[in-house]
DNA sequence: GATGACACTGAAAACGATTTCATACACGCT
DNA sequence: AGCGTGTATGAAATCGTTTTCAGTGTCATC
């Protein structure tokens, strides 16, 4: 037997009105007030937050849905949506769609059914174009990716740049033969590849970049297959934190050593980057303001839906460590 | 303006009643099946869930409550329980708590205005004993801490196994001077202490344990201690992945090689685990399994309230690595 | 002393679904 | 023909709040 606000009005002896009232912080005397708290107190009374969202049409939830909250990078990004989420009285759902468009889909429209205020969104690539030409009920802020697609606040690296200093940094150490590693799935992969082939063609290098999954298996497999062949180069970049890892894990499994049989440098400043190898080189993205500043554009749009959309792009910071230590032998 | 249940069932000539049924897999005729879900897609309409919610009694959603997501621990027992309950029809809320006991009972209050079908639990020691005392509106599954807190289901590790497994991998290497670094915050700190001081004594050892918090920042700060004191011991084992990470950070920033300056081993076999240093000793816990397990728990425990109480002891698994290689020199 | 402004309160409507209850109809059986 | 059984349907009640609306009482003002 759930207790309602009615039994709390009994026991206060006023209507449940003035119950919801001292509670949400309406006009109420003095003296009702305190007799109203005594009673919520007395009767151990909570209030059904589905019965409050349904009347008031305030959900105060909003959705967060990310490719997969075991990325670190998302992680992040995740902690601080929901701190700031929690500091405005908002809750957070969180999606995890594995880069999966349907599971994309699926979750904005349980975004919908919940009636969200609003939603913060890494989408894929497939559903940066989708996402153009719908509508939805609550304003959406893009993370991470955000493509050229106009119309949509977002909060982004400055992805080309990033790519472009890290090469910069590598053929500043003497490297030559630089590889690029990309995922195919984001808006992400393609801006750092087009970073990369803009530093390498200014350095008047050749570009050779690969696209494949953003996975940890993924890049595994391809250093794998290189060092098998005899292919590898002098240095690679990884293009998220995932994809470093699988690197790093193929060239200790193969008995390889960083930098001298292939330098690494990559994105995401992950910790364990400081404690594998050498250290791993790498751009540091400022993933706590990330998730604040999305946040931040979701509750000013809130405030003024009909502003002109921001995009808001945030610098990445290169963090030199040992995996891009300069050329020792003659380079090629 | 949102559209209703009352608007579908105008448009398909039936009442609100039918639509609902129609939706719900009542019994409907294939006729008028058919034209509610035309007129579904043709209103576009979406379900408002608070309002079944509120109307079923039914949230179909239960709450996940932890010390803190960024913890990679966690963040794979999240994507376990998140994908169970994916499943089933639930969805989840997720609670971070830093292993603060004001915020675990905020989270609980928040929990029963959610009216949740059931909650999955890792409490901080200060809340174990108060969960004993206290009873709420829903079933609570406890997971990686339980203490001996009867009276409530639970999957945890078998911590004291583990930690004597590990002090005696540790011995069997030559190893004699060995401290323990545990987590002060959760009963899971106490049992892998007790685990490794059964396992010292019956080497004929002395223990050297010191409590301290589960954070990266505290052990390193001990670590580091020991080092500029020079009171470093041969061997040091600690309790959670994060204390891991903070050792091999102090480590590295000392200078200190990895296992000849000390050996390391820890607890959670994280991915960075096997890169680092020459790689980490650990017990990998069956993290997927422990939350799939607390899901089943959940579940057997809403089908039946009175059943007598579960606890599930997991194994753990040691994953033997370089970290705690054989004592080459003179063994003191 | 009438009047308007203001602050507080309760009764009742409303939010949008599900569920209960009553009814209508078809069907098989005696 | 009469009757029980079962299925499909709609009207209306209901879930637990907030919000609207209509007072009521107090007070300052003219």
């Amino acid at each position: 037997m759930t207790i309602s606000i009615k039994d709390v009005a009994r026991a206060a002896g006023v209507s449940p009105a003035t119950v919801s009232r001292a509670l949400g912080g309406g006009p109420v005397s003095a003296e009702l007030q305190a007799q109203v708290e005594a009673a919520v107190k007395a009767t151990g009374y909570r209030p059904n937050l589905s019965a409050r969202r349904l009347r008031s049409r305030h959900s105060q939830t909003i959705g967060l849905i990310v490719a997969d909250i075991s990325n670190p990078f998302f992680t992040a990004v995740a902690r601080a949506v929901e701190d700031s989420a929690y500091k405005a009285g908002l809750r957070v759902i969180l999606c995890n769609t594995d880069e999966n468009p349907q599971k994309e889909a699926m979750y904005l429209q349980l975004m919908e059914e919940e009636r969200v205020t609003g939603v913060i969104f890494a989408p894929t690539r497939a559903s940066v174009d989708k996402l153009a030409r719908a509508t939805y009920n609550f304003p959406i802020v893009l993370i991470d990716r955000a493509g050229r697609a106009g119309g949509r606040d977002a909060v982004v690296l400055d992805n080309f740049a990033a790519a472009d200093m890290l090469v910069a940094h590598l053929v500043a150490q003497g490297y030559r033969r630089i590889t690029g590693l990309f995922g195919n799935a984001s808006t992400t992969g393609i801006e750092r590849h087009d970073g990369y082939v803009a530093a390498m063609q200014r350095a008047g290098l050749t570009p050779a970049a690969r696209f494949i999954a953003p996975t940890v298996e993924a890049a595994e497999a391809e250093t794998r297959h290189w060092f098998k062949q005899g292919t590898a180069p002098e240095a690679v970049i990884a293009s998220n934190g995932l994809m470093l890892m699988g690197v790093v894990r193929a060239m200790l499994a193969a008995g390889k050593k960083i930098p001298e049989d292939m330098a690494i440098a990559g994105f995401d400043n992950e910790s364990w980057t400081e404690l594998a190898g050498p250290g791993l080189t790498v751009i540091e993205q400022p993933v706590a303001d990330l998730g604040r500043a999305a946040m931040q554009l979701l509750m000013d749009r809130l405030d003024a839906p009909d502003a002109p959309m921001r995009k808001l792009v945030l610098g990445g910071r290169c963090v030199v460590r040992g995996s891009t230590g300069r050329v020792t032998g003659a380079a090629g």
